[in-house]
Formats: C-alpha cells, sequence, structure tokens
DNA sequence: CTCCTCCAAAGATCTGATGAATTCACGGGT
DNA sequence: ACCCGTGAATTCATCAGATCTTTGGAGGAG
C-alpha cells in the first residue's frame, strides 16, 4: 500500500517530491550507495526532468533529512546513512511537539531508555563507565554551589543518557532516545526550577544507575533507569495539569512493568 | 529581527537552514502555531534576509519533514503537529537503512510493539477488535489459496501490527512502529518465501496476540507480541549472515561523536 | 438565494547570471 | 627528486526576473 507507482500521475507530485523519490529509488535500487557522489545539478536535473531550482529544492529537503550531503565545489554526496544520522532530525521534530504530546514522548522514552541501560550493563567499556562517573562529578560539583547552575545540571543530564544510549551498541536505540532527550531537556529545567531537591535526587538516580552499569547487571541497571524515567514522567504529567488545565488524556498509569516488581527502594520522588 | 546574527560563523550555516531555523523559532516561539499561515514568500523572503530560492529550498524541506504545508494558490500553513504528521518522515528514513542495520531497527521494535500492545489490551476500542478480526480472516483466507499471495500478506501483518500501534493510545508509538514496521515488510517478505511454514505460523501468532487484546490483558498481550517479533528477529538475524556475508560499509562499527554540543570529551572508541 | 464566470493572489516552475568554495594540476623553489 | 604556492576549472550557493497553474472569493446572471 504504501507503494505508490502510478506513472502518469501528473500534478499530484510536486516536481520536488519527483527528485526525492528519484534520489530515494537510486539509492534503494543500488545504483547511489553510502558515500557516493551524484551526477552535477545540471545533469541530474535533466535526468530527472525537471529544472534546477526544484531540483535544489529536493536535494535540500534530503539534505535535512541527513540523506544527502552537499560540498560546495565538490559536489553532492550519499552520506553514511548511518542511524545516528538519519535520525537527527527527530529531534528537532520531537522539539516541536506540543506539551500535551510531551507524555506520548517519555512514554517512549520510559520503555526504550530502561531497555537501553540493560544492554549497556552489557557491553559498556571501563572507558566509559570512567566518563560517565566524571558526568556525574560534574553533576556533584554543581550541587555544591548555593545558586545552581540550571544550564550546566540540564548538561550534565543530556550526556549521561547519551553515554548510555551509545553504550547500549544499538545506534537506533541511541538515535531515537538522544532526540527525545533533548526534547525533555526543557520539562526536566522546569523540574529544576520549581522542586529543588529533585536536582539532588535525580543525581542519587543516576548514581544508582551507574553502580548497576559498573556491576554489568541488566537487570539492576534497567530498573534503575526505570525508576529514574519514571520520575521524570510523573513530574512532567503532574506539572502538565496545573499548567495546562485542558489535559487531553493522561496515560493510563495502569500498566505493569516488564514482569519485574516495581517496588523498589530509592523511590523518593513525591 | 534580523536572524542573521552570528558575524564570525560566516558561511556556517547556509541560506536555506536560516529559513528553518527562522520558521522553527518562530513556531517555538509561539508566533506561529498549527494551522497559522506564514506571510508570503516575498514577504517573508525580506524578513529573513534569503531571496526566494533558499527560502524555498527551507520551506520545502519544512513541507517534506510534515511541519509545514503549502497550497498553490492559497498560501504555506503550519501543519497540526501531531506526532503522526512529525515522525512520517521516519519511515523513509528506515527505509534507506543498511541491512546491517535491519536487526537494529528490530531490536526497537521488539521493545515498543510488546508495550503498545499492552497499551492496546487495557484501552483497545470494541471496533478496533472486530476490525482485527477482519484483517486476521483476510489473512486466513489468503492460507487456503494454494499459491499465497505475498503482498497481500504483506499487507495485512502491516495493517495488523499499524492497527494494534494505533490503539495504543500513544501517538509517538505508533508513528515510530509504523515507519520501522514498514520497514521490515521486505524482511517478512523474505521469510514467507523461503519458509512456507512461517505465514501460518505467524497467522497463529497473530491470533493469539488478538485473544488477549479481546480479553484486555496487558501482559498476555506483551508476552504474545514479544515472542512475535522475536521470531521475525532471529529469522531475520539468521538470513542476514548467509545472504549478506559481506559488510559495505568501511568506517568504524562504532558510533561515531554526535554533534553535541559541549565538548566534554565523549567516549572515543577507537 | 443559487450558481456561474471572472479576476486577483499566491505558490510552482523556468531561465540566466554571478558569487564562493573546493579541487587539482602546474610551475617554481629547495 | 620533493615540497609548496598559485591559479584555473569545476561545482554548489545565491540572486533576480519572468511566466504558468491553481486556488479562493467577488460579483453578476438566472
Amino acid at each position: 500500500m504504501t507503494s505508490e507507482n502510478t506513472p502518469e500521475a501528473g500534478p499530484a507530485r510536486s516536481r520536488a517530491q519527483v527528485v526525492i523519490d528519484g534520489i530515494r529509488q537510486m539509492i534503494t535500487s543500488g545504483e547511489l550507495v553510502a558515500g557516493s557522489r551524484l551526477p552535477v545539478e545540471r545533469e541530474l536535473g535533466t535526468r530527472l526532468g525537471v529544472s534546477r531550482g526544484p531540483l535544489r529544492e529536493g536535494v535540500r529537503a534530503l539534505v535535512i533529512l541527513g540523506i544527502l550531503e552537499t560540498r560546495q565545489g565538490d559536489g553532492t554526496y550519499v552520506t553514511s546513512l548511518e542511524p545516528g544520522r538519519l535520525f537527527e532530525p527527530l529531534g528537532m521534530l520531537a522539539e516541536l511537539q506540543s506539551p500535551e504530546n510531551n507524555v506520548h514522548l517519555l512514554g517512549v522514552r520510559r520503555v526504550l531508555e530502561p531497555e537501553a541501560a540493560a544492554h549497556a550493563a552489557l557491553r559498556i567499556s571501563d572507558d566509559d563507565l570512567a566518563e560517565a562517573a566524571r558526568i556525574l562529578d560534574r553533576g556533584e560539583s554543581l550541587l555544591t554551589d548555593e545558586r545552581i547552575d540550571l544550564e550546566a545540571t540540564i548538561d550534565v543530564d543530556t550526556d549521561f543518557h547519551r553515554l548510555i544510549a551509545n553504550a547500549s551498541g544499538n545506534p537506533a536505540f541511541a538515535a531515537i532516545i538522544d532526540a527525545l532527550v533533548s526534547r525533555t531537556a526543557r520539562a526536566r529545567l522546569w523540574r529544576a526550577i520549581h522542586q529543588h531537591d529533585a536536582v539532588h535526587s535525580t543525581q542519587q538516580e543516576h548514581r544508582a544507575i551507574l553502580t548497576a552499569l559498573a556491576a554489568h547487571d541488566p537487570d539492576r541497571a534497567r530498573i534503575r533507569m526505570m525508576v529514574h524515567v519514571l520520575g521524570v514522567e510523573e513530574y512532567t504529567a503532574a506539572h502538565l495539569d496545573e499548567s495546562a488545565p485542558e489535559i487531553v488524556d493522561g496515560g493510563e498509569p495502569g500498566i505493569a512493568g516488564r514482569g519485574v516488581a516495581g517496588g523498589l527502594g530509592q523511590a523518593q520522588e513525591a
């Protein structure tokens, strides 16, 4: 059904869309592989039957999507097509989501991040563990200040989560989590503003996650991460209620968690 | 007013990128909301300091991303910005993934789909249950034929998974799963080709999932879906080894450093 | 009041020209 | 023989003007 092949479909598709479909087909057909160089603008436009204007529009769109890469004075090339590259625009898309959908994005995080942590526990390197420890040390040094640097705190949190996502060994995991983490950066910022203690408890949750990772214990890492993300999710949902009275849905909290008992200690939120 | 305020950054950002950032900022700042109409091309170009060429390139890119929508003779508008709309290009991105990354995408499915099934079990409507049953009936009618219609079988599978994803009530879940399902359509096609029995077993797994959904039992739905996706994953991984022995890529298999702003030495794996 | 026709507005496309950045070869110097 | 600076050629980036197509609404005919 997704295969829309109407040879004589005329004005329905814009010329730029023709360009996008054409280049995409060149890639899927194997004519263009990762790193291949595309024909010059003039020639490519002639081949696809479009002028340089729409051609450039289509190429530009593919550049934004991370599929193509143009280098002035050199040419246009196909990117590595790696997940980390292709899912990059997903961050911008998540950024534009309306606040009501934030709970939905957090729902995805709540599922993906614990699994990423479990994977990371099995395969994380000593270097990454040391790096994670450094990140958390940086975060704790911020707590000593009387006036907490929110920007730096968010950076610490983002770096920590990204490190774990990358250590999971699944680029798709890492890319999606990466996009969602940057989206919720603002939510966590509010959390820090409204509730200073949250900074400390978050730091403790991070420490617990790191401990589980260092022990290479996937179950513990999963649970720790689960509790951590759940805390963020609940906080966001709660504060969304008071800032936006017209809540659409409010996710059902009735889902039990993956066969593991949730009653682990350290859940000190609210 | 002038968004061009990086005197020393210079040509790092193309004019089209300026347009994209400018429009995105208009949306995040609240100047443009869902359904808003953008200024006309000339005016918008003047405001952003770019000509109509790059302006159209940037607008086109945002159209592809599902953020804007242009109607000839009318104007350019901001879309609804719903997750289902914004994550639409994700399908095309997943489609371009190299086969080696297929296992990674399936890893995401293995995590997301069981959770989506659990959610769906709690909130699926009777109409959707009936629709799901109709889909599976359609699939079983295909099995009676001596010559199995692979195309129709794939459609059945796709429709079934999409229905469950949508019934989960989480648009983000549905959008991501939707993209991944369409990607793996080909893998399932091969499965059907190489192993005819897989069609029957898949159908049986689908039935088991539907039964759990009808019982509104999230745990059973989760487990049934988990087994189902795991089967696809294992099959794909096994056949990937024998169909593509040589890895295309020449670069490091590790995750390359992503463009994180803070230059705090990320994990460098050699 | 309804329907049809016509026109202005706005995006879509084409064409030509100019600027900017990169690459590569050439030639001179060491 | 090797290294390095310089310039032309190539290619993308941008700008500007003109024309076509589609849309939506105004205004008149029935």
